[in-house]
RNA sequence: GCCCGAAUGGCGAAAUCGGUAGACGCAGGAGACUUAAAAUCUCUCGCCAGCAGUGGCGUGCCGGUUCGAGUCCGGCUUCGGGCACCA
């Protein structure tokens, strides 16, 4: 054993024995245990971040984990190849997204196993390849016939200058990213995943998920948003809207319809379009309100404005008029795209009211409740007693009584019926975009829209494609789109849009189980074996919009006979962002100019405290920003690569794995990298010491003296605790803690007796099975220097001796009115009383006692005594 | 704006069920070894008072429940994630 700890030399050995052993290619074993474990898959974007070194880390811990217990443990890995930032790319050096995606392929999967990770490379998948894009297309064929896939409008934002749809990513405040043009929404023919049609599923299945955090099941069951409402028609007033017809609007509260004053359209709405015709003012609105980017957040935030559109429609109970308003803030595409508006009991409404003067009736009130018309109140009529008022005949009803003989009467008359609504929106896939899946679709003149057949599958994406950021390059491509109609054989247009990436993402942890089958999507016996998922680890941005489109595609795809399971993963980890401090100077501009934490030098006091910085280069100060997301924009990413080169994968793992647990952000720290290596240093020198004077013989458990027992309890006590936070609660960080604990007595330990040097073998076998899956190369080094055969990877996850934990006495802590006053030592057989009567025997808890009286005692069996006086 | 989180020493964090706040590590301070440096080792390290034993204060802010609150409840503040075309 050499006397350096020296990375290079162990990982490059240590990965040689894996590919040679073909370690972690994994196949179907019928009656072994398995265990999927999956980590998001990367966009190739160039290079690892510090955000896929911790995602990758943590999934090759618990699959590392998992094959210690015996499991038959797949972890694969593929590439999320689709998407924007090829294309920017593209246009910025003048060079083919395929291209610029292949070769960042081959460099990060370089960097990925220079990690060391376990992964089944035999089964990469790589999306942008015509035979995973293949499938995607024939269940796109399946499901528009089915009709789970169907055509209609769907709004964009439009850069009028470059001629282009934009992402909202790409709209800056109301502006084109490259024009600077103001954007402006436009409709635009897309195709639909019918995602609704799922809604209730998606929702009542997120019961049976009890690996997931609540958090993320929280924020899906709230982004499906089931609601309990009512449509509710307004009859048109003929004589100022000059047609017959009915206003439809849907509301959660339809117990204050009494309290309706007046209802709001959106822009795209007919009724405004019918008053827009010839009214200049309410087009200029109509103009405006289409102004800007689609984005919810920015929809949301701006201000509201309205106008009058001169129409009327009549209040379906009291007959009264209702002035109907364009407003900005109702969403065409949202429901009916108009609502009904009441100002006393709804905070947006109540803000409008006040702006535009349009009356507020007050329909709930309750005793001591007066309504104070500055501010508004949600008043519910079951919370505090409160009850209608103002409401003619539904008059002194609370919430659902109100809401049911409105809705009654509603029905009744034919402007009503009680509805369920979700707010979960069906998925619009359609993109404008080069570098997509191509969305297998015929518009013939004579048939409509046709799908591709089966046997003319794949319609395949050419690679060799610049894109100039003015529209899709397919739909100047004759070659691509020219196409005969699959149904009658005359000319027709193939579609030229691609599809959104996200479907891409939504079902590839399926075609894992058998990525190279030709058969079909997936070959269903093989994912039937490995599906569901057992752990799928990925960042927490991921919570609503991935997750949900994977869950609806595996329903989808379980529908089609495909796989056999309800949901696609059974325990869901969300790892926190890696973030870092930036640093930074104000230009005269006043922009900013970021400096990278390697170009920086710290200033401290002399407690230590951060008082200042300065650039290394020129030595002048420069400002602390604050810890942010690792970010080009910042300047303040680290390069995995570096820190690997550096220290080694392990030091880089441990320290990932180290800072902080995995469901928090983790802060990089250039001292904090130091301090993982010097642990691992640490390591290899009691072991290189150990082995170094000849492996001792057996530990004779029966006769070892006090300090050995001392000894063999915190060795236990570490497997105790590191099995419990590793194999249970993902808790790295303190696993690594009991280690490090362990480490700490080992170091200590006497080593004179042929005993004592049984028992740190004992010990320092547990350091390696503890450590294994978080540093893998240096335990398995370690594991063969120690004398053992067969690799650690093959080794058993070590196992608790329950009778090196027992202890002989107790360490309790006396409190006098549950504040610390002292400790007793107690033998563990204690009774209360004996317990109770030392903690009174107490010098401290005597001086604190003195002059009052105990009126009680509460004793926590090993833990703690308080005495309660006063 | 709406939905979901988070906040603990100089720093990253720990505290599994309401029971010793700060395990483990980083940074700092003092010392040992060394010609010197690196590496390593020993001690120290929440704040305030005290030579010390010890005492007071302390988990973002305000209030509550409890023998006892970082943990539970109510009300805030700040920061972060998401908001459907970034992935």
């Amino acid at each position: 054993m050499h006397e350096q700890y020296s990375p290079r030399e162990i990982e490059a050995a240590a990965q040689a024995h894996w590919d040679a052993q073909k370690s972690f290619v994994v196949s179907e074993q019928p009656g072994k245990d398995t265990f999927y474990c999956l980590s998001m898959f990367p966009y190739p974007s160039g290079k690892l971040h510090m955000g896929h070194v911790r995602n990758y880390t943590i999934g090759d811990v618990i699959a590392r984990y998992q094959r210690m217990q015996g499991k038959n443990v797949l972890q694969p890995m593929g590439w999320d190849a689709f998407g924007m930032p090829a294309e920017n790319a593209a246009m910025k050096n003048n060079v083919a997204p395929a291209k610029w995606t292949y070769e960042n392929i081959a460099y990060m999967k370089s960097q990925l196993k220079s990690l060391g990770l376990a992964i089944d490379w035999t089964r990469e998948v790589t999306t942008c390849k015509p035979d995973y894009y293949r499938w995607e297309q024939w269940l796109f064929t399946r499901l528009f016939e089915k009709g789970v896939i169907y055509r209609k409008n769907g709004t964009v934002n439009w850069d009028p200058v470059d001629q282009t749809v934009l992402a909202n990513e790409q709209v800056i405040d109301g502006r084109g990213w490259r024009s600077g043009a103001l954007i402006e929404k436009r409709e635009i023919p897309m195709y639909y995943f019918k995602i609704t049609a799922y809604a209730e599923e998606l929702l009542s299945s997120l019961d049976e998920l009890d690996g997931w955090p609540e958090q993320v099941k929280t924020m899906q069951r709230n982004w499906i948003g089931k609601s309990f409402g009512a449509d509710i028609a307004f009859d048109y007033d003929v004589a100022s809207v000059g047609i017959e017809g009915q206003l439809k609007v849907y509301s959660t509260r339809p117990d204050t319809l009494m309290g309706a004053t007046y209802v709001a359209v959106a822009a795209e709405h007919p009724l405004a379009q019918r008053a827009a015709e010839n009214n200049a003012e309410l087009q200029a609105f109509i103009a405006e309100c289409k102004a800007g980017s689609v984005a919810e957040a920015d929809m949301a935030t701006m201000e509201k404005k309205g106008l009058a559109t001169g129409q009327f429609v009549l209040h379906p109970l009291t007959g009264d008029k209702l002035p109907v308003f364009v407003a900005n803030y109702v969403l065409w595409g949202y429901g009916e795209g108009a609502v009904m508006a009441v100002p006393a009991h709804d905070e947006r409404d109540f803000e409008f009211a006040n702006k535009y003067d349009l009356p507020i009736k007050q329909v709930y009130a309750g005793e001591g409740k007066d309504y104070d018309a500055s501010q508004w109140q949600a008043w519910y009529g079951d919370k505090d007693g409160l009850v209608t008022i103002n409401s003619g005949k539904y008059d002194g009803k609370g919430f659902l009584d109100a809401f049911d003989a409105i809705v009654a009467d509603l029905e009744a008359s034919g402007h009503g019926a009680r509805k369920t609504q979700f707010r979960l929106r069906d998925w619009g896939i359609s993109r404008q975009r080069y570098w997509g899946c191509p969305i297998p679709i015929i518009h013939c003149p004579s048939c409509g829209d046709v799908p591709v057949q089966e046997d003319q599958l794949p319609v395949v994406l050419p690679e060799d494609v610049v894109p100039d950021g003015a529209g899709s390059p397919l739909a100047k491509m004759p070659e691509f789109y020219a196409c005969s109609c699959p149904k009658c054989g005359s000319a027709a247009k193939r579609e030229t849009d691609t599809m959104d990436t996200f479907v891409e993402s939504s079902w590839y942890f399926a075609r894992y189980a058998s990525p190279n089958y030709e058969g079909g999507m997936v070959d269903p016996q093989a994912a039937n074996h490995w599906l569901p998922v057992d752990q799928y680890i990925g960042g927490i941005e991921h919570a609503i919009l991935h997750l949900l489109y994977a869950r609806f595609f595996h329903k989808l795809m379980r529908d089609e006979g495909l796989v056999s399971s309800n949901e696609p993963f059974k325990n869901l980890l969300t790892q926190g962002m890696v973030v870092a401090e930036t640093y930074y100077r104000t230009l005269e501009n006043g922009g900013k100019d970021w400096f990278n934490p390697a170009d920086v030098e710290v200033e401290r006091d002399a407690k230590a405290k951060v008082i200042g910085a300065r650039l290394k280069s020129d030595g002048l100060p420069v400002e602390i920003g604050g810890t942010e997301k690792m970010s080009k924009s910042k300047n303040n990413g680290v390069d995995p690569q570096a820190m690997i080169d550096a220290y080694g994968a392990d030091t880089c793992r441990l320290f990932m794995m180290f800072a902080s647990p995995p469901d928090m952000s983790c802060e990089w720290s250039d001292a904090g990298i130091e301090g993982a290596n010097r642990f691992l240093r640490r390591v290899w020198r009691l072991a290189h010491g150990h082995v170094g004077a000849g492996l001792p013989g057996e530990l004779d458990k029966s006769s070892l003296n006090d300090e050995q027992k001392a000894v063999r309890r915190a060795i236990h006590l570490a497997i105790k605790q590191a099995s419990n936070d590793v194999g249970q609660n993902h808790k790295f960080n303190t696993a690594i803690a009991q280690v490090m604990t362990l480490m700490n007595v080992l170091e200590k330990a006497a080593t004179a007796s042929e005993q004592d040097r049984a028992l740190l073998q004992e010990g320092l076998e547990a350091v390696a099975l503890l450590l294994a899956p978080i540093t893998p190369h240096i335990c398995h080094e370690l594991w063969q220097q120690l004398g053992k055969a067969g690799a650690v990877i093959d080794a058993q996850w070590p196992q608790v001796d329950e009778s090196a934990l027992v202890q002989d006495s107790l360490t309790l802590v006396i409190q006098v009115n549950g504040k610390l006053r002292g400790q007793i030592e107690v033998p563990a057989s204690a009774s209360r009383e004996d317990v109770e009567a030392a903690a009174r025997a107490n010098e401290n808890v005597q001086r604190f006692t003195e002059g009052v009286t105990i009126r009680k005692v509460i004793v926590v069996p090993g833990k703690l005594v308080n005495i309660v006086a006063n």
